[in-house]
RNA sequence: GGCGACAUCGCCAAGUGGUAAGGCAAGGGUCUGCAAAAUCCUCAUCCCCGGUUCAAAUCCGGGUGUCGCCUCCA
C-alpha cells in the first residue's frame, strides 16, 4: 500500500510502526459553528481511509480532536450571547449528529482541548526551559529559529516567511513567524491559571499534547486538509521536535479543498453551505459518491448538478442489489469465483495506490453491471452482488441496506397494492387503457411505481425525492 | 515577491512512456397498448507551440488559462 506523504512529497510504501496496527490522528473541527460541506469532504475522506485500512486487515486507532477553546468560539459566544462553554457544547453535539448523518463512523476518542490545558502548560514550560519558547507580557511564543529545519513540511524557508509577512509586525515576537503557545486573557475571556498568568493555550499545541497522550510520541498517520500544512502542522512538528527530537507522525496526509462552482467557499461570496443543509436535500451516499469520485488530493468542485449526477450513479448500485434480491441472499454462504476475485484485486490495487477512490468506484460499477447481467447464471450474479457490497462497504457505502432496500410497508398495504395490480391487469385485458393508466398514475402519486415486465407487473416504492434539487 | 497545483468526450473523472477506465447525460435498438423500468449498442486522441523518443495525454522547454498557500481557515 502506498500513501502520499506531504513530508517527502512522494508516494511511499506504507509501513506502520507496529505491524498490523495503525494509529491515526485527524484534525477535527473548531466547534464554533456547524461544519460546512468542505469540512465534510475532509472528515468523510479520512473515514474512508480508516475503513479501508480496516478492510485491509489493520487494527486502526482513530483519534479526532475537538478544538473547544479558541478566538472563534469567543467571538461566537459574543454573537450568540451565550457562554463559550455552551457554544462548545452546542456545536459538539451538532458535529456528532452531522457526521453520523454523513455515514462517518465515530472516532475511537474525541479529545477536547479544554481537557488538556494542564498538559499543554507542562509542554510549554518544558519548551521555555529548554530555550525553544519565550514569554513576553503574559504571552508565550515558540521561536522558529530555535530548531534546525522549521518549514520542512510546507517547503518554506524562515527567510521567505519574513519577506512575505503581511500582517502588522507583532513587536513582541523575536521573529515574525514565531507562533503563539500561550495567550494572555483579556477581561471577560475564558482563562486558566499558568506560570505566565491567566490565559489560554494557542491552537497549535493541543494536537501535539493530545496525540502524544493517546497515541504515544510517534504514530503512523496525521491527517487534515491541505490548508493545515502551514502553519498548523508545521508548528506541531516544531513543538514535537523541540520536546522529543521526533516528528510525531510518520505519514502526513492532506486532503484537497472543495470549491463552489469554481470559487472558494466563503461567507462573503454567499456560497457557504453547511453539511446539515446539504443533507436535508441530498442522500448521504450521493454526497459520499461525489467526494470519492475525485482523488482526495485534488480540488473538487461542488454544484447541485454534480450531486444529482452522483445520486443517479448510486441508484445504479441499489438497483443491482434490488434485482438480485440481495436481502434474501445476504446471509447465505457463498464462495467467490475467479471473476469476482479479479474484481477484488482491481479494487485493492486502486485503493492501495494512495486511495484512488475514483478508480475503485469504477470496479464497483463493473460488479454492479455483472450482478445485473441476466445472461449470467443466478449464482454468479449473486456473487457479484456480494463482492459489490463488500467493496462498497470498504468505502462506506451500503451502511443501511435494510432501510434502502426494504419497502417499509406493512402486509396489508402490500396486499392492497397487489389487489390494484390485479384490477389493472384485468382492465388491460379488456383494453380499458384509461382505467389501467389511472391506477398506475394514482399509485405513483402515492410513491408506488409499477413496472410491466415480461413476467407480469412488479412494483417498488420510490424512495422519497432524496435526490432532486 | 516566494512556493505549489491543475488543464482529458456535453458534464464529472481515471490514466505519468506503448497507442484513451468508469459514471452522468445523449442518440439508437429490444421490450411495452402507451409509459416507466430494465437491457443491449453507439459516443474523445487528451489547452497551444516546439523538442526528446521507434513510441507521449504521459518526459523536457516555451506559451495561454484556472486555482491554491505564504494571515484564521477543513
Amino acid at each position: 500500500m502506498k500513501i502520499y506523504n506531504t513530508l517527502t512529497r512522494t508516494k511511499e510504501e506504507f509501513t506502520p510502526i507496529t505491524p498490523g496496527t495503525v494509529k491515526m490522528y485527524v484534525c477535527g473541527p473548531t466547534v464554533y459553528n456547524y461544519f460546512h460541506i468542505g469540512n465534510a469532504r475532509t472528515f468523510l475522506f479520512f473515514d474512508v481511509v480508516r475503513r479501508y485500512l480496516q478492510y485491509a486487515g489493520y487494527t486502526v486507532t482513530y483519534i479526532q480532536n475537538l478544538t473547544d477553546i479558541d478566538d472563534k468560539l469567543i467571538n461566537q459566544s459574543i454573537a450568540e450571547g451565550i457562554p463559550v462553554a455552551d457554544i462548545a457544547k452546542k456545536y459538539i453535539a451538532a458535529f456528532f449528529q452531522d457526521a453520523a448523518a454523513l455515514g462517518i463512523q465515530p472516532a475511537d476518542q474525541n479529545p477536547r482541548a479544554t481537557e488538556y490545558i494542564g498538559k499543554m502548560i507542562g509542554l510549554i514550560k518544558k519548551m521555555e526551559a529548554d530555550g525553544y519558547a519565550y514569554e513576553a507580557n503574559g504571552d508565550v511564543y515558540f521561536s522558529v529559529e530555535s530548531i534546525a529545519d522549521y518549514g520542512a513540511l510546507s517547503g518554506k524557508k524562515v527567510e521567505d516567511l519574513q519577506v512575505g509577512a503581511r500582517v502588522e509586525a507583532n513587536t513582541q515576537k523575536r521573529h515574525p513567524a514565531d507562533f503563539t503557545l500561550w495567550k494572555a486573557a483579556k477581561p471577560g475571556e475564558p482563562k486558566w491559571k499558568s506560570p505566565w498568568g491567566e490565559g489560554r493555550p494557542g491552537w497549535h499545541t493541543e494536537c501535539v499534547v493530545m496525540s502524544r497522550d493517546l497515541l504515544g510520541e510517534q504514530f503512523d498517520i496525521h491527517a487534515g486538509a491541505i490548508d493545515l500544512i502551514f502553519p498548523h502542522h508545521e508548528n506541531e512538528i516544531a513543538q514535537a521536535k523541540a520536546t522529543t527530537g521526533l516528528n510525531h507522525a510518520r505519514y502526513w496526509m492532506h486532503g484537497g479543498f472543495l470549491n463552489i462552482e469554481g470559487e472558494k467557499m466563503s461567507k462573503s461570496l454567499d456560497n457557504f453551505f453547511l453539511a446539515r443543509d446539504i443533507l436535508k436535500q441530498y442522500d448521504a451516499e450521493a454526497i459520499r459518491f461525489f467526494f470519492l469520485s475525485k482523488h482526495y488530493r485534488s480540488p473538487i468542485d461542488f454544484s447541485r448538478e454534480i450531486i444529482h449526477e452522483s445520486a443517479q450513479a448510486v441508484k445504479n448500485f441499489y438497483s443491482a442489489l434490488e434485482d438480485i434480491d440481495y436481502l434474501g441472499i445476504r446471509d447465505a454462504a457463498y464462495t467467490l469465483d475467479a471473476v469476482q476475485l479479479e474484481l477484488r484485486e482491481q479494487f485493492t490495487t486502486a485503493m492501495d495506490d494512495d486511495f484512488n477512490t475514483a478508480r475503485a468506484i469504477a470496479v464497483l460499477f463493473d460488479a454492479a453491471k455483472q450482478a445485473k447481467n441476466q445472461s449470467n447464471p443466478v449464482e454468479s450474479r449473486q456473487k457479484f452482488a456480494h463482492i459489490l457490497v463488500e467493496m462498497g462497504r470498504a468505502l462506506g457505502f451500503f451502511g443501511n441496506l435494510d432501510e434502502k432496500l426494504k419497502t417499509n410497508l406493512n402486509e396489508t398495504a402490500e396486499q392492497l397494492i397487489q389487489l390494484f395490480i390485479t384490477y389493472r391487469t384485468e382492465a388491460k385485458k379488456q383494453k380499458n387503457w384509461a382505467m389501467a393508466d389511472r391506477i398506475r398514475d394514482d399509485l405513483k402519486k402515492l410513491g408506488i411505481q409499477l413496472k410491466d415486465t415480461p413476467n407480469g407487473t412488479e412494483w417498488k416504492v420510490e424512495k422519497q425525492a432524496d435526490f432532486l434539487p
